[in-house]
RNA sequence: GGCGGCGUGGCCGAGUGGUUUAGGCAAGGGCCUGCAAAGCCCUGUACCCGGGUUCGAUUCCCGGCGCCGCCUCCA
């Protein structure tokens, strides 16, 4: 039984599902007006974890993640460029998918957009007017988050506390500070939609509540995103099904930070590296390394340093995979006991560096039972290896890759000359491969290279 | 001001009241190798500071110091 962090309550407790065998997530996705930095890597990354992993331990899994193709953002973005709003948010989202798929990560089983929700944002705003937990003003429609119960659980703190550190001016129009838009009066060159309240647009905490209830129902199981999510946005989106009487999301999960130097990596501090740039100098599956080295609610240092350090530990993995299929391992089934500490390890709130480190003492375990020629031995830590990795997301690779005809006859020349032990000319070979990229080995079927 | 988190060996990053230990990377030594690479073996004696509890604390409590986050858009 998975045991999970939860944010309304601060603690760890146990994943009770809504239907047996079943979990339901919808986790936060992006505002399409940008290229993805890696802190979206790496929550798209730990919720992919928990879904495999709910998955592999025999749960079905719907995860919805919506993609918000309305916002202030996109507005401000096409209005600089002389696009339509729209054109921005496939552009973005075709980046965005892109990205996502570099990294491994499945996408989610429905990608509700904003624009598509809101006839039915219009109606909740409706309900909520009616219930009369929200009012106009002149710029629009909001909620008086002084009428919800228990306003303030996901911050974990008293409405007033949360009203005494307000770093917004209040607007005299709301009564509270905390009161959000749900609907935004139209200004000029916005694009627009009608309502009971005149032309505008939902506000954004608006759409996952109906995103979420409309395609997972009531009283889902899992709630996800960015720890910079729990306060305000989940907390209001909480506070409109709350004031609707409809039970909302039963678990809340956050993920940690994106550190750069122990500070947040964020759009507004303008310290972050993007996703695809990270990908076009390291494999998705060394940041899914990363991110699983470390536990997902603390921070995780990204840098040079640490990816190449990833990379490294990747090519461990690699290295193994391949050498199995050298000496054509034959399939067994994964070591049951090995499993269960996995399993032991993965449930008690996804304690993915334990999982690890379990990965790698049946890496050195498998190599050791290779060098000693013990192959049953060798090929059950690597079926466990490959399951415990799979269940995590993570591919090992052993196909070579192709070789062009230069690379082969050097291939070959080194073969030849360390036949005739001319060890020059071998090395001669050898540099010359180097030079291109290529790490050199030597066994007994001959010169064997790999990319670097 | 309110609320929360963190401070672990060269780096990243877990964890625990006490036998032997995370794990990865890097480093040094060794085995293997024509030399390498890969792999294996060995090595580091870490836990911010000061008190307290305890037979015993890195782990619990109190107090410091330092860092970070949320309370505004943000994964």
């Amino acid at each position: 039984m998975l045991r999970l962090h939860d944010t309304a309550t601060g603690t760890v407790r146990p994943l009770e599902v809504r239907e047996p065998g079943v979990v339901s997530m919808y986790v936060c996705g992006p505002t399409v007006y940008d290229v993805p930095h890696l802190g979206h890597g790496r929550f798209v990354l730990v919720f992919d974890v928990l879904r495999r992993y709910l998955t592999w331990s025999g749960y079905r899994v719907h995860h919805v993640s919506n993609i918000t193709d309305v916002d202030d953002k996109i507005i401000d973005r096409a209005n600089r460029e002389g696009r339509t709003e729209a054109e921005v948010a496939a552009e973005y989202e075709a980046v965005w998918y892109e990205a996502i798929d570099a990294l491994g990560v499945r996408r989610p089983d429905a990608d509700p957009h904003a624009t598509a929700y809101v006839e039915r944002m219009v109606e909740l705003i409706g309900e909520l007017m009616d219930a009369g937990v929200a009012y106009r003003t002149s710029d629009g429609v909001y909620l008086d988050v002084g009428r919800v119960e228990s306003y303030g659980l996901l911050a974990r703190q008293t409405l007033e506390s949360l009203q005494a550190g307000a770093r917004v001016d209040v607007d005299d129009q709301k009564r509270s500070g905390h009161d959000f838009a749900l609907w935004k009066a139209a200004k000029a060159g916005e694009p627009t939609w009608p309502s009971p309240w005149g032309g505008g647009r939902p506000g954004w905490h608006t759409e996952c509540v109906v995103m979420s209830l409309d395609l997972l129902g009531e009283g889902f199981d899992v709630h996800g995103g960015g720890q910079d999510l729990a306060f305000p946005h989940h907390e209001n989106e909480r506070a409109q099904a709350v004031a609707l009487g409809r039970t909302f999301a039963r678990h809340w999960v956050h993920n940690g930070w994106v550190v750069v130097g122990g500070e947040k990596m964020s759009k507004s501090l303008g310290n972050f590296t993007s996703l695809t740039d990270l990908l076009e100098r390291v494999d998705g599956r060394a940041y899914r390394l990363l991110v699983l080295r470390s536990h997902y609610r603390s921070p995780l240092e990204v840098t040079p340093a640490t990816t190449a350090d990833a990379t490294a530990a990747l090519e461990r993995l690699d290295n193994l995979a391949r050498r199995a299929g050298e000496e054509a391992l034959v399939d067994v089934e994964p070591d049951p006991a090995a499993l269960v500490s996995f399993r032991a390890a993965m449930d008690d709130d996804l304690d993915t560096p334990a999982a690890m480190a379990m990965l790698f003492d049946l890496v050195r375990a498998a190599n050791s039972a290779l060098d000693a020629g013990d192959h049953a031995a060798a090929a059950r830590s690597v079926a466990t290896v490959r399951e415990m990795a799979s269940a995590v997301g993570l591919a090992l690779r052993t196909d070579a890759a192709a070789l062009d005809h230069d690379v082969a006859a050097m291939v070959a020349a080194r073969d030849q000359a360390r036949a005739a032990k001319d060890w020059p000319a071998a090395d001669a070979a050898r540099e010359a491969l180097v030079a291109r990229g290529w790490v050199v080995e030597d066994t007994p079927a001959g010169t064997r290279i790999r990319r670097r």
